[in-house]
DNA sequence: CTCATTACTTACCTTTAGGTAACTACTTGC
DNA sequence: GCAAGTAGTTACCTAAAGGTAAGTAATGAG
C-alpha cells in the first residue's frame, strides 16, 4: 500500500499521512524552528537517517505543499529548505507536543533518574 | 532495529516514537473524543486495520502510560480503552492538529472542488 | 590529473511490518 | 453437543521500507 487509495473521508486521516511517518514530523520541527537549513545541515541533526530516507520525506513534503525547496545551482550545488506558509501553521501544533514532550520528559527523570548517574 | 536503542536524547524524539506510526495517533484522537471505547469499537471506527495490529498499537500504548486496558471477565470478555491522564494531555495537541486539518481541507476543497460534485 | 565538495540517484539486498486465516476460552441458547 | 459471540494470539507468507555502497555533475585546489 504505497498511498492508501487515499480514503480521505476525515481530515484527520489526511493530514496524519502527510506528516506522520518515521523522521516527517522530526524534520518539520527542525524547518520549524529553523526557517531554513541546508541538505547537509539536516543530516546532522538528525543522526541514524540516511540520504535516501531524507530525500524521500523532503520530497513528499514538498509534493504536499509543507516544504519550499530553494535549490542554487553553485559549484557544489546548494539546496535550502523552509517550510511553506502552510508547513508553518503546523508550529504551534509542534510547539504543543514539544511541551508535552518536555514536561514528560522531566517528570520522568524525576521518577526514574532520581539517582540515576548518566547511565552508560 | 525494533526500538532504536532509544538514544533520546530529545523529548521529541521520545514522545514521537511513542505517538506515531501508522495508526497511533488515530487512536489517541478516537480515545480523547469519546473517553472510552471497547476494541470492536475501535475497529469499526478504523476500517482497514486488522486486529493483529489494533492489539499491537494498544499494547505499546498501554506500555507507554497513555491508554488504560480494563478487561471485564465477562461471558464474552468485554475490554474497554481509555486514555490514561497522561493520554489525556495529548488532547489539545491533537486537537490543534485537527483544527489545522480541517482547515486545510476546506481550502483544498475550495480551490480544487468548485465544480466538483462528489467524485464519489 | 585527480581529489574534494554537495546533494542527490540508483541498484541491490535485508529486515520489518503487516495481512490472512485459523485457533482459543467460556458460557448461553437451541 | 454445537454454534455464537468478544478479544484476542499464533503461524506463515508477502510486500514494502530502509540500509549500504557506488555513481554523477561541475569546478577549484593542489
Amino acid at each position: 500500500m504505497a498511498a492508501k487509495e487515499d480514503h480521505t473521508q476525515c481530515p484527520m486521516e489526511s493530514i496524519l499521512g502527510q506528516i506522520m511517518g518515521p523522521w516527517t514530523p522530526y524534520i518539520l520541527w527542525l524547518l520549524s524552528n529553523e526557517n531554513s537549513l541546508r541538505f547537509g545541515e539536516i543530516t546532522a541533526r538528525i543522526p541514524g537517517i540516511s540520504a535516501k530516507v531524507l530525500t524521500d520525506r523532503l520530497r513528499k513534503l514538498e509534493a504536499s505543499g509543507l516544504v519550499h525547496r530553494d535549490y542554487q545551482p553553485t559549484v557544489p550545488p546548494t539546496v535550502y529548505y523552509s517550510l511553506t506558509e502552510r508547513g508553518a501553521e503546523l508550529h504551534s501544533v509542534l510547539q504543543g507536543l514539544n511541551e508535552v514532550a518536555v514536561r514528560w520528559d522531566e517528570e520522568d527523570r524525576e521518577k526514574e533518574g532520581k539517582s540515576e548517574i548518566a547511565a552508560e
